[in-house]
RNA sequence: AGGGCUAUCGCCAAGCGGUAAGGCACAGCACUUUGACUGCUGCAGUCGCUGGUUCGAAUCCAGCUAGCCCUG
């Protein structure tokens, strides 16, 4: 007969989604502690005020004031190597490979949760929570899936269609049940010190938002060299910076000008060609993917339609989803969708329910 | 060293005697827990150079220079 209240870490970023998180999660019971995760800032902070964020700079300073405002146990965990492995060496290669990451998605499934899980079962909790917008529910069937939160706008739960069922058992997403502006109101009625930090947003580990030098710096020799922009049909239209430099459906930055817009439409590693190419050019109506993550369904028998995002700004659009043999899933929109782009994730959607997702592949 | 054509923002390009359109590129901002897209704003005191004609020229005239084309 064991009654203790069951404990939850909270992953505490010093934002004001997280810190409202541990609020309410105490206000229902959960013995609550407080974490922040040490992710990639190096050993002198303070150097920066950081504008906040999901792993912002401040994150530290601000998680404990938080934390002692509410009276909950508060502690830094370092998960430097982790994130480095999972996420900076990821992000770095995969641009190499003339892909584009996203990675969120990568943080999540690996440092946020995998790595953030392990240890906080192993200090005893049941529970991780963040402050994600979103919902985990259990369905009917048995299993878990993340929900939209009820704010359309805000919503985050394509960076989490990566989660296994194992974390997200383990999973508690209490700020979903709140739009953005009750999560503010609640934070100001509690005095909490960070109610009014901004949102956070671009990649946190490259506060500058210079991703190809970033690269450079990481990769040093194996940077892909310049190359040439060509057209559709092999025609060359100018020289470009390397393939690290775009993506697909880029327009700013190429340095063409040809009278009218035009839009980078595939990015051929091989040959560290860059095609460019008309607008039009980058709408497809099949997006396959690979490693597909199962959420709601434990696999795709059929064929079934679904709505999906190709990225994390877009509404979704309807498309049929239909597993190959190799267990790549294939997916035709109804409506052609613009930049599909290899290396991000293709999320599915049923209802308000994640279905599933995975890496978006060149074809 | 005969003839013709053209020279306007980084690229393309309006203008044709009345006091420098536009597109592309570029920059900044907004949007954004990824990259993009998108939106907004900015961007030639000057029209190859030098003179001339005019109240007034990028617009007319002359010479020069450069590029292209044709003929030698």
């Amino acid at each position: 007969m064991q009654n203790r209240k069951p404990r939850v870490v909270v992953g505490m970023s010093g934002g004001v989604d997280s810190s409202v998180a541990a609020y309410l999660l105490k206000e229902q019971g959960y013995g609550v502690i407080g974490v922040t995760m040490q992710i990639w800032q190096e050993e002198n902070r303070e150097q920066q005020a950081g504008q906040g964020g999901c792993c912002g700079l401040s994150a530290v300073d601000d998680a404990r004031r938080v934390a002692e405002t509410l009276g909950i146990p508060y502690y830094v965990m370092n998960f430097r190597q982790e994130f480095r492995k999972n996420v900076m060496d990821y992000f770095v290669q995969e641009y190499l490979q003339g892909r584009t990451p996203n990675p969120c998605i990568a943080c999540n499934r690996y440092v946020k949760w995998e790595s953030l899980l392990q240890r906080s079962l192993e200090i005893g909790a049941d529970y991780i929570a963040t402050g994600h917008y979103a919902r985990v529910d259990r369905l009917p069937n048995g299993r878990y899936a993340i929900r939209n939160s009820v704010t359309a706008k805000k919503d985050q739960t394509y960076a989490l269609y990566n989660l296994t069922q194992e974390q997200l058992s383990h999973t508690l997403m209490p700020v979903g049940d709140y739009t953005k502006e009750q999560i503010r109101q609640i934070a100001l009625q509690q005095n909490l010190p960070v109610a009014h930090k901004p949102d956070s947003q671009e990649i946190c580990f490259i506060p500058d938002h210079d991703y190809a030098a970033f690269i450079d710096r990481e990769a040093g020799d194996n940077v892909p060299p310049p190359g040439n922009f060509v057209s559709k049909d092999g025609q060359v239209l100018g020289r470009h910076k390397g393939i690290t430099h775009y993506t697909i459906g880029q327009r700013k930055g190429l340095n063409l000008a040809m009278g009218h817009p035009v839009f980078v439409t595939q990015i051929r590693p091989e040959t560290g060609e860059v095609v460019i190419g008309e607008n039009e050019d980058t709408y497809t109506d099949r997006v396959l993917c690979h490693r597909v993550n199962y959420m709601a369904v434990e696999d795709l028998a059929e064929p079934r339609r679904v709505m999906a995002k190709i990225r994390y700004n877009h509404g979704g659009s309807p498309c049929v989803i239909e597993k190959q043999p190799d267990g790549r899933v294939l997916c035709r929109f109804e409506q052609p969708v613009r930049a599909s782009t290899p290396g991000q994730a293709v999320v599915f959607y049923e209802g308000e329910y994640v279905l599933g997702g995975g890496t978006i592949l060149r074809e």
